[in-house]
RNA sequence: GGGCCAUUAGCUCAGCCCGGUAGAGCAGUGGAUUCUUAAUCCAUUGGCCGAAGGUUCGAAUCCUUCAUGGCCCA
């Protein structure tokens, strides 16, 4: 039969092993094996401990003459083992002719510690569990190629210790924020990744087709809404590490899909979650980094002391010299950003963006690469949050405030808007804004509406991009780094 | 969208400036080796030089286009 597998040279090699394996009545593919230690486990056992059943992937060999050592591998460590002729005889020619860094093999033997103090199995009995066709990559340098690193995850994970650090890592964030948000009484939940509406933030969405219902398709750019609801129905404090997608620009700060996590709760206002916010980064930071202090790229990032909070009109004042509050049309505005030579970066035109949308792309250009240690931004202009709630001494602005960290909007949460008559207005408002050209709206939602109509209590909600806050836990420098295995073009 | 860089053996990289039979280390193969850990030593296999065109007697090398990835800018 014809194999879809192309055998180059050593591949062949290696395939002919497995042949002669089968051959001597061997399986080069077990069926299971009974480890009694995993290997980090196991290097902690004392000299002379017997019977100790070790399993994992060959990394190195070093063969001499009657006398072999190698290396174990797996999740949680390395361990080397040690082969003797004298006690193995056959079994130690056959690991010597047909063992490649590689397979999978499981162990059985003695712990001794050798002249170097390292711990080690002497291999009384090996099996074969699994007979590697491909070479690993070059065991000192690893691999470099970033491509490579990126479409086959799983070498860059076998030989680079920094790689397993950051997904370790990943995982650990994920985990002590859910005990952090579950100790505070928030439930944890799953809403639809897809559905008939992309709300829930301004973002173009990736669209697909139901055969079964015959109707377009989105996927979720964010929870919020569903959320929401949820809050409308009953749940007091919600919150979902909600995989959402977005089809925007890719690059070393934009994935096409990420996790979002956001939570809610009810009788909360922005800022109770704004302190909470704060508390829940230190937790998480203390947690995983030990420290309040740490170092993105050379960057050192402090997150001791209260984080300030400034006005967004006060940053954009300070940094550009424009009061926004002066120009109150969109024209005005724009002419004041041209007249000090700022060029602002849009996908829309920038004269169909709306006047908010004008203030948004001011302070992305302006402020927020300047802000490095963590910052919170609140009093944002009411278009731009279509979702929060109005403030009451000043209606123009909204109770919302961003988390910003290096330059990166690590936190996003407002009180939410429960009004439902003003909630409608504000779609409309949206909607306008959009057939006038600008494409940073939201698209109206007529159940969300609906589910405000029947009532819902005060409630405040909050978004943070968790890609973003493990990429600056684990100092990766882009967002590509801290996902596993990154959409990429076809080979 | 614009600019720059990279792409050579399974992996890590030289070679390109100034065109003349494609190199090293690791991995593989054969041999030596009972304390190595990037083991060492001897020998050796392995290349459509990212793809397609062009210039040239001759192209990995010079030119053009394209592909993939990266970095920077707007």
């Amino acid at each position: 039969m014809q194999s879809l597998i192309e055998f180059d040279d050593l591949m062949a090699v290696r395939r002919d092993k497995i042949d002669a394996l089968r051959q001597s009545g061997r399986m080069p593919y077990a069926e299971r094996f009974q480890r009694s230690h995993g290997l980090a486990q196991a290097k902690r056992l004392e000299a002379g401990t017997k019977g100790v059943r070790i399993a994992g992937r060959v990394v190195a060999i070093r063969l001499f003459g009657k006398l072999a050592f190698g290396k174990l591998y797996d999740f949680e460590g390395e361990m080397q083992f040690s082969l003797k002729k004298n006690l193995l005889d056959q079994e130690f020619k056959l690991f010597q002719k047909m063992v490649d860094t590689g397979d999978f093999v499981g162990l059985e033997g003695e712990i001794w510690v050798t002249k170097t103090a390292e711990v080690t199995l002497d291999v009384h009995r090996w099996t074969f569990l699994s007979k590697a066709l491909r070479p690993l990559p070059e065991k000192f340098h690893g691999l470099a190629d970033k491509e490579l690193k990126l479409r086959r995850r799983y070498l860059d994970l076998i030989s680079s210790d920094k790689t397993r650090h950051i997904f370790r890592t990943r995982t650990r964030i994920v985990k002590t924020i859910r005990e952090f948000l579950d100790e505070h009484g928030f439930t944890e939940i799953d809403t639809p990744v897809l559905s008939n509406k992309a709300s829930g933030a301004l973002a173009r969405p990736f669209v697909t087709h139901s055969h079964a219902l015959d109707i377009d398709v989105y996927l979720r750019i964010a929870p919020e809404t569903y959320l929401k609801r949820a809050i409308a129905g009953g749940f007091d404090k919600v919150y979902e590490f909600a995989r959402s997608f977005r089809n925007e620009g890719v690059d070393g700060s934009h994935l096409p899909d990420f996790t979002l996590l956001e939570a809610y709760s009810a009788y909360w206002n922005y800022l109770d979650n704004m302190s909470f916010t704060e508390k829940l980064i230190r937790h998480v930071l203390q947690e995983v980094s030990g420290a309040l202090s740490i170092s993105y790229q050379g960057t050192a990032i402090s997150f001791e002391g209260q984080w300030p909070a400034i006005g967004l009109r006060d940053l954009i004042l300070k940094d550009s010299d424009i009061d926004i509050d002066a120009y109150p049309t969109k024209e005005a505005l724009l002419s004041a950003v041209t007249e000090r030579a700022i060029t602002l970066e849009s996908r829309t035109e920038i004269n169909k963006v709306s006047r908010a949308t004008l203030v948004d792309l001011l302070y992305k250009k302006v402020s927020r690469p300047k802000i490095i240690d963590p910052l919170f931004i609140i009093e944002h202009p009411l278009d731009l949050s279509p979702l929060a709630r109005k403030n009451d001494r000043n209606p123009s602005v909204v109770d919302r405030f961003q988390l910003v960290v290096n330059g990166w909007e690590i936190v996003n949460g407002y009180s939410e808007l429960v009004d439902p008559i003003d909630q409608a207005d504000r779609f409309v408002a949206q909607a306008g804004a959009r057939s006038r050209g600008d494409e940073e709206t939201m698209e109206i939602d007529m159940d969300f509406l609906r589910c405000m109509e029947y009532g819902m209590p005060p409630t405040s909600g909050w978004g943070m991009g968790v890609d973003r806050m493990v990429a600056l836990l684990t100092d990766a420098s882009t967002l590509r780094d801290v996902v596993l295995f990154p959409l990429l073009r076809p080979e």
